[in-house]
RNA sequence: GCUGAUGUAGCUCAGUCGGUAGAGCACCUCAUUGGUAAUGAGGAGGUAGGCAGUUCGAAUCUGCUCAUCAGCUCCA
C-alpha cells in the first residue's frame, strides 16, 4: 500500500504498524517518537494501517506527541491511585495544555500530602515497563466489563455512546480503562511527571452534578524538559499582578472589600495615561464621550431585559422608598442618552462613548485579583447605526481593538459567540447579527474560535482573549451586535424618507474593563513598564549630600516639562540607591556627582541596558520624550 | 456558590509535645559622604484574620465565620 510518511511517499505492507514505518523511514523520528495519526485522525503508533493513506508520526515537540504521552500519564497516574485507593471510582483523564487530570470520586480525600506516595506508585509502574494494549468490545460488553469494574461514570459515559458503537479500551497490566487513546506502548515512557494541584471539578462540567476530586499533574520526555517547566511556572509566579501590584505599590485588594480595589497615587498614573490615550485615540475616530449614573430605578432594568436575565449578578438598594439598582452594564444609561432628543440619519453612525463604572455580584470564588472583580471600570461604546453601516462599523471596532493591543505588543485570539438559549430576539435578528459579524472575521481573515450560544442575551459577540503570565486568557475586548436594546427602547431616527427608522447598535470595549487590563499589563511586562506609562519615569540619584541641590533642580526643570521624576536624597550609597530605583523598575536612573553637577550633565542609567554614559540633560529629555511619545516598550 | 488548602509585624517567613512570639527586608534614629544592584550601629513595630469552645493555660486542639490561593461553575 502507498503511504505518505511525514510528506515522503513510500511504500509497505498491509498492516505496518506507524512505528514500524517511523524506524524504515528514519532512525532519528524513530528514537523519539510518541505518536501518529493516520489521515488526520490521532490513533498512535500501534494500530496496523491497512490502506493507502497519509500517516503523520508525532514527537513530543507536536501537539498529537503530546497529547498522547500526557494521555498515557493519566493512566498511569490513574493506575496508581487505585492501587493506593482501591474503591476510587474513576471518571475522566484527559491531556490538556500543560499536562493532563484525572477525575475522581473516593472515600479518601485526596491532598498534595498523598503526592509522594502517588509519584512513588507511578514511578514503580514506570519501572514495570507494562506494555499498554488496546482491545474493543461491543458496547453491550462494554457495559458489563464497566459494570463488573464496578466504574459507575464509565458506565454512564458509554451508555450515552449509540447501540452499534465499538468501545475501545486499554489495558495495562492489572489497570484497564474505558478509552479512546491513542497511548505510548508501554508505562515505561511515563517517567519524569509531577502532580501538581487537587481541585474540585463537577461531574461534566455541570454545577448540578457532583463535585468529583481532580487531580492536575504533568509529564515530560525529559528532566531537562520537566524541570525547564517547572523553572517557568517559577518565574512566572513573579510576575503575578497581585504580587507586583503590592511591591510596586499600585493597587490592592483589601479583605474589607473583595472584589473591589483599591488604586494608589502609582496605579493612578498608570491608571490615568490609558484614560488619556483612550480618550485621545476614540477623538481621532470620531467617538463623543458620556457618563450616565451609576445608580438608576429598577424599572430601567425591568425594560432593558436586565432584570430577567442579570439580576442574580445585580446589587440593588433603596431610595426614598424607592428600587434602584446599581448597573451592571452601561447599556440601558447609553439608551436614555440617545433618546434625549430626535436624531436624523445623518447624525448615524453615532459612536459614543463612556468610561463606566459598572458593579457586578460575581461568585466570591470566581474573584481574581485584578482579572476578576466586583466593580470595574468598562472602556465602553455604543455606536448607533443603520444596517448598512453595520459591515463598515464593526470593520471600524475591530481594526481599532487591534490598534490598540498592538500598542503594548500583545498577541491575542478572537472567538465568536452566537446568541444563548435564553436570547430575547426573533430568529431573524439572531440569523442577521450572527452573520454580520461571522462575515465581518471572514472578511478580515481573522481565525476565530466559535463558541455556540456564549453570547449575551441581547445578541452575539466576538471577544478578543488575552493571556496572563502563566497562560491562561482573559476577555477584554468584545464587540457585540444588538437589534434589541434600540427595539426595548424604541430607539429611531428619521430617513430621508422621513419616517421614524429602527437604529442597529454596537456594544463594544477595547480595554474590557481598565482593572482586568491593567492586571495583564502588569503581568506582560513584568511591572516594567514602558516610559509612557511607568509611575515614576527617572529617578535621580545624587551622590552625595553636595548635589541634592543640583538633583533637585534637575528635578525642578523635568517635572515643569510634564515628566514623572522623584529624588532620592536619603544619605545612602548610590548602589543601594539604584538597586532600589532597579527594583522599582524605574525606566532611567540619573546619577548625580560632583562631576555632573560641574558639568551641567546627567549620567544615564537604563534599568535594561545598564550605564549609558553622560549626556546633557537637555538630550536626556529629548530621548525620553520620544519613547514616550512613541509609547515604545522593551 | 462548590471542592481542597492557607491565614503569625508593612513584606517574606520561622516557631518541636499546648506554657501568653522570633528572623530577614522595609521603617525610624545616629554615625558614615560614597561613582552604577544591599555601609555600620541602635530603635520602634504583633490582642497570632474574627467569634466561640476545650483546658489551670491556646499561635498551637475543636466548631463556626471572614478573607485569600488553586481549580470547577460563571464572566470584562
Amino acid at each position: 500500500m502507498k503511504i505518505i510518511l511525514n510528506g515522503m511517499e513510500m511504500e509497505f505492507e498491509k498492516g505496518t504498524l506507524p512505528l514500524d514505518m517511523a524506524k524504515a523511514a528514519d532512525p532519528e523520528l524513530y528514537k523519539s517518537c510518541v505518536s501518529a495519526s493516520v489521515d488526520g485522525k490521532l490513533t498512535g503508533l500501534y494500530q496496523p494501517v491497512d490502506h493507502d493513506a497519509r500517516v503523520d508520526v508525532w514527537t513530543f515537540a507536536d501537539d498529537g506527541g503530546r497529547k498522547t504521552l500526557r494521555h498515557t500519564g493519566s493512566h498511569v497516574m490513574a493506575q496508581a491511585i487505585k492501587r493506593l485507593f482501591p474503591d476510587t471510582k474513576l471518571a475522566i483523564g484527559p491531556a490538556i495544555e500543560n499536562g493532563f487530570y484525572y477525575d475522581l470520586d473516593s472515600s479518601h480525600v485526596f491532598t498534595e500530602e498523598d503526592f509522594p506516595a502517588i509519584e512513588k506508585e507511578m514511578a514503580k509502574i514506570a519501572k514495570e515497563n507494562l506494555r499498554v494494549e488496546r482491545f474493543e468490545l461491543p458496547r453491550d460488553e462494554a457495559l458489563a466489563l464497566v459494570r463488573e469494574m464496578d466504574e459507575p461514570y464509565k458506565v454512564e459515559l458509554i451508555e450515552d455512546l449509540p447501540e452499534e458503537a465499538h468501545i475501545s479500551f486499554y489495558k495495562q497490566g492489572e489497570f484497564t480503562d474505558l478509552c479512546a487513546g491513542p497511548h505510548v506502548g508501554s508505562t515505561g515512557k511515563i517517567k519524569h511527571f509531577k502532580l501538581m494541584s487537587v481541585a474540585g471539578a463537577y461531574w461534566r462540567g455541570d454545577e448540578k452534578n457532583k463535585m468529583l476530586q481532580r487531580i492536575y499533574a504533568t509529564v515530560f520526555p525529559t528532566k531537562e524538559e520537566l524541570k525547564e517547566y517547572l523553572d517557568r511556572l517559577e518565574e512566572a509566579k513573579k510576575r503575578d499582578h497581585r504580587k507586583l501590584g503590592r511591591e510596586l505599590d499600585l493597587f490592592a485588594i483589601m479583605d474589607e472589600g473583595p472584589g473591589f480595589p483599591f488604586f494608589f497615587p502609582k496605579g493612578m498614573v498608570i491608571r490615568n495615561e490609558l484614560e488619556n490615550y483612550w480618550r485621545q485615540l476614540h477623538r481621532e475616530n470620531g467617538y463623543e464621550e458620556i457618563k450616565t449614573p451609576i445608580i438608576l430605578n429598577e424599572e430601567l432594568w425591568h425594560r432593558s431585559g436586565h432584570w430577567d436575565h442579570y439580576k442574580n449578578n445585580m446589587y440593588f438598594t433603596k431610595i426614598d422608598g424607592e428600587d434602584y439598582a446599581i448597573k451592571p452594564m452601561n447599556c440601558p444609561g447609553g439608551m436614555l442618552a440617545y433618546k434625549r432628543r430626535l436624531w436624523s440619519y445623518k447624525d448615524l453612525p453615532m459612536r459614543v462613548g463612556e468610561l463606566g463604572l459598572v458593579h457586578r455580584h460575581e461568585l466570591s470564588g470566581a474573584l481574581h485579583g485584578l482579572m476578576r472583580v466586583r466593580c470595574f471600570t468598562q472602556d465602553d461604546a455604543h455606536i448607533f447605526m443603520t444596517e448598512e453601516q453595520i459591515p463598515s462599523e464593526i470593520a471600524a471596532v475591530m481594526d481599532l481593538i487591534d490598534s490598540v493591543y498592538k500598542v503594548f505588543g500583545f498577541k491575542y485570539h478572537v472567538e465568536l459567540s452566537t446568541c444563548p438559549e435564553n436570547f430575547i430576539g426573533t430568529d431573524e435578528m439572531r440569523a442577521a447579527s450572527e452573520n454580520a459579524l461571522r462575515d465581518a472575521l471572514e472578511a478580515k481573515g481573522v481565525r476565530y474560535v466559535l463558541n455556540p450560544g456564549d453570547g449575551a442575551f441581547y445578541g452575539p459577540k466576538i471577544d478578543f482573549h488575552l493571556e496572563d503570565s502563566i497562560g491562561r486568557t482573559w476577555q477584554c475586548g468584545t464587540v457585540q451586535l444588538d437589534y434589541q436594546m434600540p427595539e426595548r427602547f424604541d430607539l429611531t431616527y428619521a430617513g430621508a424618507d422621513g419616517e421614524k427608522h429602527r437604529p442597529v447598535m454596537i456594544h463594544r470595549v477595547a480595554f474590557g474593563s481598565i482593572e482586568r487590563f491593567i492586571g495583564i499589563l502588569t503581568e506582560h511586562f513584568a511591572g516594567a513598564f514602558p516610559a509612557w506609562l511607568a509611575p515614576v519615569q527617572a529617578k535621580i540619584l545624587p551622590i552625595t549630600d553636595r548635589t541634592h541641590d543640583v538633583a533637585n533642580q534637575i528635578a525642578g526643570v523635568m517635572a515643569a516639562e510634564g515628566l514623572r521624576v522623584e529624588v532620592d536624597d536619603r544619605s545612602e550609597k548610590i548602589g543601594y540607591k539604584i538597586r532600589q530605583a532597579q527594583m522599582e523598575k524605574v525606566p532611567y536612573m540619573l546619577v548625580i556627582g560632583d562631576k555632573e553637577a560641574e558639568d551641567g550633565t546627567v549620567a544615564v542609567r537604563s534599568r535594561k541596558d545598564g550605564d549609558l554614559g553622560t549626556m546633557t540633560l537637555e538630550d536626556f529629555m529629548a530621548k525620553l520624550q520620544e519613547e514616550i511619545d512613541t509609547k515604545a516598550h522593551d
